[in-house]
DNA sequence: GCAGAAATTTGACACAAGTCAAAAAAATAC
DNA sequence: GTATTTTTTTGACTTGTGTCAAATTTCTGC
């Protein structure tokens, strides 16, 4: 397997278009009751995954919110002997297979290290616990959500009004590190279209 | 304006994939402490929109969950001249432009009254201010979110994986409603295809 | 029921993107 | 460094779906 073009210092936050979001999120985040903030703070468990390894699988429920601390993982599901890829996690991001956690009933996606990787894990029973306990957790949990259907809300729209090669240049411009650091194969399954495809389009771009 | 073949005896309501969620929602609303329902349901205002009316405009900041009452409705945007349906509401279904409302910024959706409409209303604030008041409250709306996070990720899955007979077959199956009351032109325009498109693909089905 | 308008269907053609196959380039192992 | 494997590019061909235009059907108002 060949190895991607990564290092530790090269890890610049995707930029969505809903970088202000994000921001308020970490911002309540961190203006967190101290001890809340400890207390979360203790129910994670740090874990390796070995580059290659699956975090997850279908049939399995998903048990956990994966917070990745260091390397690049990836979520994509099987159609017709095709892998599609859904997202492209980096540090900071939080891989979920969304269905299978909210409605613990078994998923149908592979989560997947694309490099040695290192994730903070917070697991079901405990976060839903917490949740309960502090209604602050409840909104931070609430607007991770809000974010996320917003942010298929745009994926579905990038499907719907733009081209391959549209959507190829959207990913260039919004989350370049996509394209700087992961081998074709994914970079087309990410904007679902051939090899082929893509590599003419690479070619016509630059 | 034709108008569209619907009464009011003619209202199941939409199957989708994730009836038992919904389902669990509707079981956890008709729970709460009577004293909170009470209020809630105080919280509500109706109001009625004219067939062809918009509820929400690009531009607006959409300020309100809109349950609908009788009647259906549709979210749509509009690309280079072409409307294209993101949604189809009908009795039962909330209507909302969901990155407009959640930042409180200007959207650029219309929501349409596609027949004489009956809508109930609940503020941001008012809403917002339940919420921190009672957890069950915030609870119920999370998990309204994480409905349509799920239900957008899978509409994105059927752009990616099927093609446009088969989204209309599926579409025939999981929402037979919207074939059945709806113009084409907005049929086609929810599948993303061309008019012409979906009719051939009907005159081939039946 | 008839006339005009609107919606739907049908036809001819163009083009984006997929598939299969083979060549070229790049990465990896020895 | 050379050989082998993997990845990427290029070519030829096919197909699904869009577009434009015209014909047909269906609605609506009188």
């Amino acid at each position: 397997m060949r190895h991607f073009r990564t290092t530790k210092t090269d890890r610049k936050r995707k930029t969505r278009t809903m970088n202000l979001y994000i921001k308020r999120i970490k911002d309540l985040h961190s203006k967190l009751d101290p001890a809340i903030l400890t207390e979360l703070e203790e129910a994670f468990v740090d874990k390796k995954f070995a580059k290659g390894s699956y975090l997850l699988r279908p049939e399995q429920i998903c048990t956990a919110h994966l917070l990745i601390k260091e390397g690049i993982a990836r979520k994509f599901y099987i159609h017709q002997d095709r892998e599609i890829t859904i997202e492209i996690y980096f540090p900071d991001d939080v891989a979920i297979s969304l269905d299978s956690y909210i409605m613990q009933n078994p998923g149908d996606v592979f989560i997947e290290a694309l490099t040695e990787l290192e994730v903070t894990v917070i697991d079901y029973s405990r976060f839903y616990k917490m949740k309960n306990k502090y209604p602050e957790v409840m909104m931070l949990d609430k607007m991770f959500i809000e974010y996320y259907a917003v942010w298929f809300e745009q994926r579905l729209r990038a499907f719907q009004t733009l081209d391959a090669s549209q959507r190829y240049l959207k990913l260039l411009e919004k989350e370049p590190q996509i394209v700087q650091f992961l081998p074709v194969t994914i970079v087309a399954s990410y904007l679902n279209i051939s090899l082929e495809t893509l590599s003419r389009i690479r070619s016509k771009v630059s």
